[in-house]
DNA sequence: ACCTGAACACCGTTCAAGT
DNA sequence: ACCTGAACACCGTTCAAGT
């Protein structure tokens, strides 16, 4: 189809004065879907080294393309931050639905989703707060990047709010609305998530984990039917 | 005491054919304490136009200093950030403990903290991303700025912990480890701060209080004494 | 001790020009 | 349509020099 590996097959063997890296562009155009490329390359970079080492010009060199090609895909920086966020909710959407599907009961299936959940922030810490950390105040809804980042986040929430749901009818835990029930568990496991990635709980995983046992216990408790009459 | 009025009343008379700021700083050192008035100054360009707003210029010309004075007083940008993030939870800690005095009972103070917590998380949004985005990767610990921020936050959460403490010696609620408690319950608000900052609750400010009181609620039951004998 | 101002390396972004 | 490379404005930081 294209011919991808010819043009990649140019080496540079001017040699400049100036000491300068062991290849040099030649001029040539970036294959098949640079825009795809793009938000991969800056999703490994962020999972590596972090956020700050973000450059247009570390992607743009990881790619072996100018360090400006990324404009006729992207408005700007922060709009590539929102796509990397967007694929972000799209591969914890991805776990979450697994782990629930997984079940093999509703009850350790909701369990192995907020196990899911945790290992994601803490397998992606920098990833991860760039998907809670684009919701600025300058989000405009009217751009094509944040509306899709704005998709997905809802998305991956959606797989919260049909677990919920099909728990709720099942008779498990209390008939609440809805959303708001599931925005107040996100909640719970989001600040778990974060105290743990900010190592505000120590290097012991052992607190990490007694934590997340313990929320799981008041949250059960919490949400539960009240007259269950088995527990009394 | 300090002739500081004198200092500034020098104006800048000389003319040049560049254009300029009308006034020119005129080699003069500030008053007392230039450390305190930076951190005032980053605390209230943050409040009001963002982090990316903090630039060691714009915190220079607002005291009429050199954009390189911080560096008498502060490591680098970083450190005055973390800095930032300290004199943040010393306030945060002062209004949970106000609210926990206020009472009257132990049950409507606690209450209290929750509701001035999420308070003080919408009043400074940006503020509040900074107290939690400081707890970065490269945190160390000797350094004096680092460590004050963790005794800051760590003040913040014992009091948590003494209400806590207080209502289980009172059979109040479940006399689980005091720690894990107040840890999940720290990490549940901060969600529920984190999405109300995020306007992931919609415009609708009826969305975040029926969010509030679910969790008032959920949580209650979830750490309230299991045979009561009252509910059942 | 405390602060300045020039200099440096680096960044995101624009734009005329190339194919 | 897609990308380059020079240029621009801005940033954090260093450092010799001033008082």
């Amino acid at each position: 189809m294209l011919t991808v590996s010819t043009s990649v097959a140019y080496a540079c063997l001017m040699s400049t004065p100036s000491p300068r890296p062991a290849r040099k562009r030649a001029g040539r155009y970036h294959h098949g879907d640079l825009r795809r490329a793009l938000i991969d390359a800056a999703v490994r970079t962020i999972d590596r080294q972090g956020v700050q080492a973000l450059t247009l010009r570390a992607v743009g060199d990881a790619l072996g393309v100018s360090r400006t090609a990324l404009y006729r895909h992207f408005r700007d920086k922060s709009s590539l931050l929102a796509a990397v966020a967007a694929e972000g909710f799209r591969s914890l959407r991805a776990d979450l639905a697994t782990a629930w599907e997984q079940g093999p009961d509703p009850r350790s299936g909701f369990m192995g989703m907020g196990r899911a959940y945790v290992r994601f922030a803490i397998t992606h810490p920098s990833h991860y707060r760039v998907m809670f950390g684009s919701f600025r105040p300058d989000m405009r809804a009217d751009e094509p990047c944040e509306a899709d980042l704005n998709d997905a986040g809802l998305n991956a929430f959606q797989v919260l709010v049909d677990a919920l749901d099909e728990q709720q009818r099942a008779g498990l835990i209390r008939r609440d609305d809805l959303r708001t029930q599931a925005a107040f568990i996100w909640a719970s496991v989001h600040g778990i998530a974060m105290l743990a990635i900010d190592r505000q709980l120590g290097p012991d995983p052992e607190v990490g984990e007694a934590l997340a046992r313990y929320a799981v216990d008041v949250l059960s408790s919490g949400i539960a039917v009240p007259a269950s009459g088995a527990s009394c």
